[in-house]
DNA sequence: TTTTTTCTACGAAAAAATTCGTAAATAAGT
DNA sequence: ACTTATTTACGAATTTTTTCGTAGAAAAAA
């Protein structure tokens, strides 16, 4: 599975929001976002290696390559959730779930766009559709 | 604010879960879970680490060490969870309910749970009420 | 009692991830 | 034309995390 560091996952945020971009600009990104305060020549090095692992394709066309991702932005949330449920949730979405809602301030809008989607899920898979409140 | 490793972190799991334990139990516990075959004394360093920085604790008395949290799983998750968000989702909270509850197989009753802790919430804080089913 | 097993402590090796220095090439500025 | 900036490549140093070997003490087994 496709697992990038907490790095590059930072990179890649950039390049997902950004879309294709240079060094340059990634780095100042990250320079500017938080206090990930490092020297070009690491966020250089950092998407090099990137490349190499097949997580980067640049083009080259140029003196000054710009870079864009390789992999869709859901797939590796998807790989992230699941692996991030398992250890610090041991397995319970559910669970991650209350936490999340519990504690965090999700506006109305939102919620009820959650609910929609539960309403979906129990509909599709009617597996004990009763429980209906 | 605590940033337990990923190894770390599958410890305090099982401390978590089966409560206070000597380093055996914790180090079976592992090796019969997942693909996780360490030697003993790895999991026993690893402790030993963990109780430097003030993750664990242990009761000495006897010979064999039993090691117990020091922190409150809620906290961690809490800790670990804030950061996910922030790190693999952008801050966006209900993106991540969106992506879990879309392609995890949430069993029904978890749906339910968390659909009547959206009720509450809903409540609670009645911003807009309005919106109920 | 003697041997074997089970612990802890400790140091250090190995692996993984991050960081940066330097050199060479190209581009831009003066 | 000359100097300064920027950019890539590369190697290597550093830091963090994970892993294990060895030794000695205590307990258990024989």
């Amino acid at each position: 599975m496709i697992k990038p560091t907490e790095s590059e996952l930072e990179i890649l945020q950039v390049l997902w929001s950004e879309g294709p971009s240079t060094v340059r600009v990634v780095h100042e990104k990250l320079s500017g976002d938080r206090q990930k305060e490092v020297g070009y020549t690491t966020t250089l090095k950092l998407m090099q290696i990137m490349l190499e692992k097949g997580l980067l394709l640049r083009d080259e066309s140029q003196r000054t390559h710009i870079y864009r991702t390789s992999v869709e932005e859901s797939a590796i949330r998807q790989g992230l959730l699941q692996r991030f449920v398992d250890t610090a949730f041991r397995g319970s979405a559910s669970q991650l779930v209350l936490e999340l809602l519990g504690q965090h301030q999700t506006d109305a809008q939102e919620l009820e766009a959650i609910r929609q989607l539960i309403d979906r899920i129990e509909q599709e898979g009617d597996r004990s559709a009763d429980q209906q409140k």
